[in-house]
DNA sequence: CGTGCGTGAAAATAAATTTCTTAAGTTTGT
DNA sequence: ACAAACTTAAGAAATTTATTTTCACGCACG
């Protein structure tokens, strides 16, 4: 994985000298320009000389300049901005950016804080279910389960998305053994969440978080599959993290479909040969466009 | 933006000599490398003189090694599992890092694509509608416009989103002007939708569509905003282009917005006070968690 | 039997790093 | 409180390393 240079550039817990801090600024000021500098371009531009650039590289963790030139290209295309101070968007090209940006920044930051045990035992757990009940509400949460459930009913699982806390009250009640609980809450403040959980773990259901760490709805749960992003401030922007949220829906479809291969594809094949039949033999579509 | 070594780097049209063809594979290969090294370390793997590793980085249009070496630098976080034959992943960790990576992927080759001007006149369509019907089916199309209606409702408009082909026609036939119709499809071959957007030209009601540029779909609508996206071949995985059609609705809601500010930010704010109120004056949550 | 392209050897240039030196600030001892 | 000893920051010059240019050779194709 990448060397993360830029908690390391952003301020180094003052580990700078006055000079360094003054090329750090500069590097994040114009990262462009560093890529395409040489170390007496960019020691003139920041009024160093060039040795005090390469022990401000060595000091960030870097081998030396050329090293650092490309740590710093391969995270100009992801993650840059979340250094940069909030510039707001306004013309469609720059709102059209930003949200891809920030789309790959949830993703980028998701991916170095996988815990792929807890998805492993989550998929286990669901693969294991007779039955499965997914809660999640107020939007952000609803379409992830809901997706949950479009995943996982082709791979020959039962299970029920439910976006209604009252009935979430009511389906945690009537719950038998067997069946194992997902609920989703991005701010993990979902205290219907909480109540359903605390009261399944009473009934001994076993039930799965996707959640923030620490929050009351991750204590609540038996397997914790956190999600820890910060949020942006654009009230008119739905949050990014959503994207990391669909990313960890597919992961563990996917691996309830590994968990039991030859299940998987007997549901997944008699479910495209329907559609194909009832398209008229197109066979061109996606599996559920 | 990025050069496009990459294309460069798969065939480049015939235009690479032997051993530059050579360079090309070992660069493909082992990027991680190349980007670590110096030219004459790689000129000695590739059994070649450092001349002709510059050459050839000048005819893949960069500037010479360094900036060769950034540019690919670049580009090898996202992008790079594209070009590289696909490897079955199989471990948990394999399976998360693939997924992330392909989502990126879409959200990388997205990007390179996005027509800004539909967008905004999709937008601006949107914003102008006295009531939006939003069509789209079989799982993930039927997020997507789940997902729209989500957005949208919020920024003060009347939406409905629907999943059934059966009621889309009836809906269809009973739009009245003022209505605008947006439909997504990610094959581009819902003939379901197409004729939904045939009856509704007839009827002149503006028509949107989410889809694939020349297909059917989008030869029936009169706004096309078009993701083009190769396909995986991984049965067991959803679609990749889901995150590509995400960022749309994003990017729409967005522009939606931003077309009448005040107007959204007032409904925002009474959703928000609302959901403040009801959940005990926590105020950490997303709107809609 | 040229002409042109691909190639490498050697030379020239450019870039980066090391070493050495100085200056400025910090700590410690009296 | 002051000075001596130490530490750290910084640059100049020297050195090393890397990259590119130039030039010459050889092979393929007309």
């Amino acid at each position: 994985m990448t060397v993360d240079i830029f908690s390391a550039l952003s301020d180094e817990e003052g580990r700078l000298s006055g000079l360094e801090k003054r090329l750090a600024t500069l590097v994040l000021d114009d990262v462009d320009f560093v890529v395409k500098s040489s170390i007496s371009d960019l020691a003139e531009r920041a009024g160093v000389s060039p040795p005090t650039v390469t022990r401000f590289c060595r000091r960030l963790g870097c081998q030396g300049y050329q090293d650092f030139k490309v740590q710093l290209a391969k995270i100009t295309y992801v993650g840059l901005r979340y250094l940069k101070p909030e510039t707001p968007s306004t013309t469609p090209q720059e709102v059209a950016e930003d949200i891809v940006t920030k789309a790959q920044n949830a993703l980028f930051q998701f991916h170095k804080q996988i815990d792929v045990a807890a998805l492993d035992k989550a998929a286990h757990l669901l693969r294991g279910a007779e039955f499965i009940q997914a809660f999640g509400a107020t939007g952000n949460s609803a379409m992830i389960v809901n997706e949950l459930h479009n995943r996982l009913f082709r791979l020959d699982c039962r299970i029920h998305a439910s976006n209604d806390h009252s009935m979430n009250i009511m389906l945690s009640a009537a719950a038998r053994p067997g069946t194992v609980v997902v609920g989703s809450s991005i701010t993990g403040r979902d205290l219907d969440l909480v109540q359903c959980f605390n009261l399944l773990r009473k009934r001994s259901i076993p039930t799965i978080a996707l959640t923030q760490s620490g929050s009351p709805v991750a204590e609540a749960a038996d397997v914790v599959i956190t999600i820890d992003l910060p949020e942006g401030n654009n009230i008119f922007r739905p949050t990014a993290t959503r994207y990391a949220y669909l990313a960890t829906i597919d992961i563990l479809a996917n691996l309830v479909a590994y968990a039991d291969r030859n299940r998987a594809v007997k549901v997944l094949r008699s479910i495209k040969e329907e559609l194909v039949r009832y398209r008229d033999g197109d066979d061109r579509q996606v599996l559920g466009d």
